[in-house]
RNA sequence: GCUCAGAUGGUGGAACUGGUAGACACGCAGGACUUAAAAUCCUGUGACCUUAAAAGUCGUGCGGGUUCGAUUCCCGCUCUGAGUACCA
């Protein structure tokens, strides 16, 4: 029969569902892999040809690994809360619940029919309680925990209470809030329930804490930065303002230092990892009290170059800066309160764009240099963030070029303190060589000499120390939404309680509408009746996006389990995540907080690794390919109804249209269908060249409003999911972004069906020879299972492509129907094209369904071994002719037998080499 | 501005450790089969020059360098894409 693979995709696909083929075992001999990929948010568009990229490469290497004799688990879920459905809700009133089973469904369906080898009776949605139960007890966790900086981890928070009834917090070394005051073991004994939950909320890893955040009153909710353009939210167009607002925050930044160094040790790319790095931020510098002239009072200023001290002329606090209104003199009023509003009315964007303009306004007020005694200026500037630091710099002009800048516009005097700065009246110059001068009791020193120098002075006058300053902060764990997880808390006389962990999972409760209520509440405000002990108030909002998924790998190792997240078995056996696939749009998101739980789990004990993800792997993205008509305007720019090929546009004025890319083919634009398409172009003229209608061609993003979007359904329905997933193997490097552009599918699809011709004869009937396998037959078959191992071990899944189309071509030349090769070739195929695989190796009478658990053929390398090599022969460099030459011959035999050579000689017109390089088995040049 | 990634035929791409640049595939051209078309098969296909054939010159974004030899290593530049945004 023919390459039937509608029937045999069907057949197989249902026979490893039935049989639960892919189920990993829960232990095993074997040694494990675990394959995860990035789970989808199930959108109501389904899958484009661009989702499944990764999901292929993936299960290429989850099948291979198979062979390889793992116990692979290789699982998929959901991560199913989010804005989208609950956009949709609220357009509809239909349950969230309800829209995203029937998009899981749609997913479901799309993902079966490539022919996944997902376990699937481990899979998960974050949206269903059984799942967001864990979630909940995870933040449970959170609360009742502590970082103790002492033995860098997180702990129980009974033991901050016992360390509190034994010696108060003056010694207690923990990531806390910045305003916490020091109390004695007395007063802790006499604190009120109550005064005790304050004092702890501010020790715990999740906590409240007031916020700035992105305010939409139309949506009811908080917004990301990046769902905020221009001060209107990216959804809609509405309105966004600064709102302080009372919000659960984690205490991420207790472990900057650890995610930072676990960079080191984990196999990632290195932007991924140098993102992190940046998003991390870590500063290493000085803290510095600078006393206030005009009372006792301090301004802390963090900085990097507490060497520069002796060469500060001012201080500028960030115009937000809490002492700013205290500082500011009766004379300086005006000018100080008139850049405050100037500043407040420049938005996000004029900010950030206009960095050269110097704007700053004089306090009034002087600040002391803690080391000189010297008095200098208190200026503000919005160049100074309120949020990074302490709010205050000290200015160094010499050195720094924004202060430098700074000093020069509002005449600031410029001091030099490193002999080595140069030009520094036209530029500051940041070098760290030389000596210094006019600097006090570090005059004369060196760079490395002075920073220790200073700090330890300062740290005996209690006016500074040492200190490392992190960029990153804390993040913000709650959203005024309906569509998440509800946070297990209620209150009580305003304070934040758990529910006890037996009363989880927290069930979302029904609402009548997704909206806030008319007191500006979250959307769980209309829930009727909704109350702890049915009295407290439970906490309105809900869970951001990134709380379900930072934690879900650990749930698909033992995904039904009812008592516990995961088994401890299951935990201590499956470790961590050996690869890990996804688009590098997570780098910062959800990747850094996984680290984060995943870390704090394994101090408390709960799972043993301290990194969650050993290999990533960022797949690129499948952009679209856009197809263009142009309609031609006339010259008073009026539309015509005349259409002009791509090739012709030039001569015309013409507007580009976008076109179904589904009703082109290699640019060629079915005219009929295009009038289907758009019907106002039913009687349209078109402008031909050699009888076509050629569209023009544009990359942009994949979208259905671009008519650029290739459904996967359509290519399986033409094709098969093994061309399918082949062909987009085959488009290139994994990790590369390109285009979709299907015009190359039909060679994918000619390779399968020549594939399987080498079973069949002239008639189609199944025919293998059992012959002992010939010399140049074994040569093709050992350097495709060579070729393909290390390929798909160094994730370069497109190169393998391209050598399957080789080794059957060569078998089809040497008229190959060899059984023992071709059974061979089947199993090192399987991985990328699982369907006919299974249906040959069937015929080739293997029992139905193992070879998903076959043995990948062992490499031979005596079969690739030649006697002969065609060296190509090349004269300073440049090749020149091929010899045949025996690989028995050494090197001077070599270079001796190719002197003698007549065409050599006719090169060489008589002149002696300079020169012979012979690499054997390589080349040989000639230097004359 | 800074950081990172990339640039190879008409197109997607290959060349893994410095060793025959353009594998494989698409497209295109020509041919076979066919009443015709589709499908299939065969041949050719980087540019230039020349040709009956052969040979030759150039060629991996641009300019230099190292080397017997560079798509690959080094220096400088251009362009494209991504991330980041006054970080003290």
């Amino acid at each position: 029969m023919d390459y039937q693979f509608k029937e045999i995709e069907k057949k197989w696909q249902g026979f490893w569902a039935q049989n639960q083929t892919f189920k990993a075992e829960a232990t095993s001999d074997k040694p494990k892999f675990y394959v995860l990929d990035m789970f989808p948010y199930p959108s109501g568009a389904g899958l484009h040809v661009g989702h499944p990229l990764g999901y292929i490469a993936s299960d290429i290497f989850s099948r291979y690994k198979r062979l390889k004799g793992f116990n692979v688990l290789h699982p998929m879920g959901y991560d199913s809360f989010g804005l989208p459905a609950e956009q949709y809700a609220i357009q509809t009133g239909q349950h969230p619940a309800v829209t995203t089973t029937a998009n899981i469904a749609t997913y479901r369906r799309q993902l079966d029919q490539i022919g996944f080898s997902f376990d699937w009776s481990r899979e998960v949605r974050t949206s269903e309680p059984g799942y967001y139960k864990w979630t909940q007890w995870i933040f449970m966790l959170l609360f009742n925990s502590w970082y103790n900086l002492e033995t860098d981890r997180a702990e129980d928070i009974t033991t901050l209470i016992e360390k509190f009834n034994a010696a108060g917090n003056a010694d207690v070394k923990a990531v806390c809030d910045e305003d916490v005051v020091s109390f004695m073991p007395s007063d802790w004994a006499t604190m009120t329930p109550e005064e005790k939950q304050i004092i702890l909320l501010k020790y715990r890893l999740t906590y409240l804490r007031e916020s700035t955040v992105n305010w939409c009153a139309a949506l009811g909710t908080v917004l990301a930065n990046d769902e905020v353009k221009e001060g209107y939210s990216e959804r809609g167009g509405h309105p966004v303002e600064q709102k302080k607002m009372m919000q659960w925050s984690m205490r991420i930044s207790a472990y900057a230092e650890r995610l930072l160094q676990g960079l080191n040790t984990i196999d990632w790319p290195e932007p991924v990892k140098e993102m992190q790095r940046n998003w991390i931020g870590k500063s290493v510098g000085a803290s510095v009290k600078f006393p206030i002239a005009e009372n006792e009072g301090f301004i802390e200023v963090f900085t990097t170059r507490v060497d520069t001290i002796f060469g500060v002329s001012f201080l500028v606090l960030a115009p937000e800066h809490e002492l700013v209104s205290t500082l500011t003199t009766a004379a300086q009023a005006d000018a100080v309160n008139g850049y405050i509003a100037q500043t407040k009315k420049k938005s996000e964007l004029d900010r950030m764009s206009d960095t050269k303009t110097v704007s700053g306004a004089f306090t009034g007020s002087y600040v002391l240099n803690p080391i000189t005694g010297e008095k200098v200026q208190l200026w503000i500037a919005d160049y100074v963030l309120a949020g990074y630091g302490t709010g205050a710099v000290m200015g160094v002009p010499s050195g720094d070029q924004r202060d430098w800048l700074f000093a020069k516009h509002f005449g600031l005097p410029v001091v030099q303190i490193l002999d080595s700065q140069t030009n520094i009246a036209e530029q500051a110059d940041p070098t760290k060589e030389g000596k210094y001068i006019n600097s006090g009791f570090i005059t004369g020193m060196t760079y490395a000499e002075a920073i220790p120098a200073i700090n330890s002075w300062l740290e005996a006058q209690n006016l500074g120390k040492a200190k490392i300053n992190y960029r990153m902060r804390d993040a913000i764990f709650g959203r005024q939404r309906y569509w998440g997880e509800p946070i297990p808390v209620y209150f009580k006389d305003g304070l934040p309680y758990l529910i006890k962990e037996e009363e989880l999972p927290l069930l979302l409760p029904e609402v009548d509408k997704y909206l806030p209520t008319e007191s500006g509440e979250p959307p769980l405000g209309r829930a009727e009746s909704w109350s702890y002990e049915d009295q407290y108030t439970y906490e309105l909002s809900t869970m951001p996006g990134w709380a379900g998924s930072s934690w879900y790998w650990y749930r698909y190792m033992d995904a039904m389990n009812p008592d516990r997240f995961a088994s401890e078995e299951a935990v201590s056996y499956w470790k961590d995540v050996d690869l890990y696939i996804g688009g590098s749009e997570h780098a910062t998101g959800h990747l850094l907080y996984s680290r984060f739980w995943n870390k704090f789990l394994k101090d408390m004990g709960y799972v043993n690794e301290e990194e969650p993800f050993k290999k990533l792997i960022n797949q690129g993205m499948i952009l679209g390919r856009s197809n263009l008509v142009y309609r031609v305007i006339e010259a008073d720019g009026k539309a015509t109804n005349t259409l002009v090929s791509h090739g012709l546009k030039n001569q015309y004025k013409t507007t580009a249209l976008h076109v179904d890319v589904n009703i082109v083919d290699n640019e060629i634009l079915d005219i009929e269908k295009f009038k289907l398409f758009r019907p106002e172009f039913a009687d349209a003229e078109f402008i031909l060249e050699n009888g076509h209608y050629i569209c023009g061609v544009e990359v942009e993003k994949m979208s259905k409003s671009l008519y650029n979007v290739v459904n996967p359904d359509v290519l399986i329905e033409n094709y098969g999911a093994d061309t399918l997933r082949m062909y987009e193997m085959f488009l290139g490097p994994l990790e590369q972004s390109k285009p979709w552009n299907t015009n190359g599918i039909e060679g994918v699809f000619k390779f399968l069906r020549k594939f399987w011709r080498l079973f069949h004869n002239e008639a189609w009937e199944f025919n293998v020879s059992d012959a002992e396998p010939s010399k140049a037959e074994l040569k093709t078959l050992h350097k495709i299972i060579k070729k393909v191992q290390d390929d798909i071990e160094r994730f370069s899944f497109n190169t393998s492509v391209s050598s399957f189309m080789i080794a059957v071509n060569e078998l089809t030349d040497l008229k190959s129907n060899n059984k023992q090769v071709l059974e061979n070739l089947v199993v090192v195929l399987a991985s990328y094209a699982p369907h006919i695989c299974e249906e040959l190796w069937q015929l080739l009478g293997n029992p139905a369904g193992s070879l998903s658990y076959a043995k990948y053929p062992v490499f031979v390398p005596e079969y690739l071994v030649e006697d002969e090599f065609s060296y190509p022969i090349s004269f300073n460099g440049k090749t020149r002719l091929n010899l045949n030459i025996s690989l028995s011959l050494d090197i001077p035999a070599v270079e001796q037998y190719v002197l003698a050579d007549e065409q050599v000689q006719k090169y060489l017109e008589g002149k002696a080499p300079k020169k012979m390089i012979v690499v054997k088995g390589r080349i040989v040049n000639i230097v004359i």
